[in-house]
DNA sequence: CGTGATCTTGAAAATTTTCAAATAGAGTGG
DNA sequence: CCACTCTATTTGAAAATTTTCAAGATCACG
């Protein structure tokens, strides 16, 4: 029998990458494999000594409820990133998957000591995190934008970019992993509002829709462009 | 003459604390203070191999410029707080001196080779890496109010949060190291928009304003309120 | 005590939200 | 496989909010 990650899709670019195959196998044998299907939570806001984890299929968004009850959406995962807070003495955030995802699991204690016992685990936790922020900057610079149809197009192009396998090149078709309420959500716009930005850059030859969560790309340059500026 | 770092205002908070004097002393010399004043440049977006920082007094903004030329802050930095990205080839956005603030500046080789070197300080900035990605996530939770009044409420909440020296409790006087231009861009709002949201809020007894910049609140538990909701 | 920049205020225009209703899709049980 | 049902999405029109444009007030500073 072959090492536990010998068939992980993400094994060449999630944090624990950085380990030797032997260093790999220990660790997987402190974690385990989990599933979670559309709506599961992996841990909740609260949570003490709530748990870490790789994904490795699927997708997870981050969230936060207010006082009011309200969700906010604030961070989306997708395969080879790392949730989980290794110092708060509580979750701060739930999180929640959007679809089947596969996870690799860890208890936090036995990170924080894999992260004692081999340096080079913290400094690529250290790079994944700093990529987190980074994102993270990304998604907050979106909702600068002043009008919800560059709002939407901004978030289109970020959700292409996740979906596409190649960095830096968004795919030109893809499912959305988020319905109009998550996507809302995230951009501070309600459904409404989403729906009708989404149907004008489709009646602007920008994207074409494939049933309700498909889009193709018909114009990736113009979705992170302002309405007007694009006259020329 | 006595250690380096003896006067610093920040040596017990920021990630070099969890150094031994001696190695504290010796990273100290490899850097060196620096002085920006307000609108000064620590560096900008494309910069190679942009130097990092500790903040030990005053304030800075981390802000990207989009293909159009608006400005987007995308983060704040306060005193003890870290800046700079150890990983990525080039800078991916400008830090900006919000006012005269003074720095422990550090070339990022030997930012990297202290990290191998100590084992604890690579931890201790991934513990302050995940409280940027918190932060920067509050800050996108901000945007997710649907009412001006909230949006710059909450942002006051946060900016009088930070002021204050006992963490988790609000400064009940502060000034605002932003101008209003600078808190429309941080939530997507118009400079006039901003100036109502604040009229508002005097009006309805919330907050005292001190000639431009200075902020008293008087009722902070309504800062974070929606504007309805609180009739009662 | 000017002077330029920042901030406030007003009114019209534009955008978004809200409320309401119709349509399309996905999943289920027959 | 199809009809049914529940949810998600789209669309419309009025109401509310925000932006824009314009002008006056205030502040900081030389």
């Amino acid at each position: 029998m072959g090492s536990a990650c010998a068939g992980c899709p993400v094994r060449d670019r999630a944090a624990c990458s950085v380990l030797s195959e032997e260093e790999r196998d220990s660790l997987a044998r402190a974690g385990r494999m989990r599933t979670l299907g559309r709506g599961e939570l992996l841990f909740a806001a609260g949570d003490e000594d709530a748990a870490c984890a790789t994904l490795v299929r699927g997708a997870l968004k981050v969230t936060s409820v207010d006082e009011e009850g309200r969700e906010r959406i604030l961070a989306l995962i997708h395969p080879a990133g790392f949730i989980g807070e290794l110092f708060a003495p509580f979750a701060h955030h739930d999180v929640v998957a959007l679809g089947e995802s596969e996870l690799c699991v860890f208890a936090r204690r036995d990170m924080n000591a894999a992260l004692d016992r081999h340096p080079a685990l913290a400094r690529a936790l250290l790079r994944r995190s700093e990529e987190d922020l980074h994102r993270s900057r990304q998604l907050l610079a979106l909702d600068a934008r002043p009008s919800a149809r560059d709002k939407v197009g901004s978030l289109l192009l970020a959700l292409a970019e996740a979906a596409s396998d190649s960095p830096c090149h968004p795919a030109r078709q893809f499912d959305l992993p988020l319905t109009r309420g998550e996507m809302g959500n995230m951009l501070g716009l309600t459904i409404e509002t989403v729906s009708r930005a989404l149907t004008k850059l489709e009646n602007d030859r920008v994207i074409q829709r494939k049933g309700a969560r498909g889009i193709e790309l018909l114009d990736p340059a113009r979705l992170g462009q302002s309405d007007e500026e694009r006259v020329v």
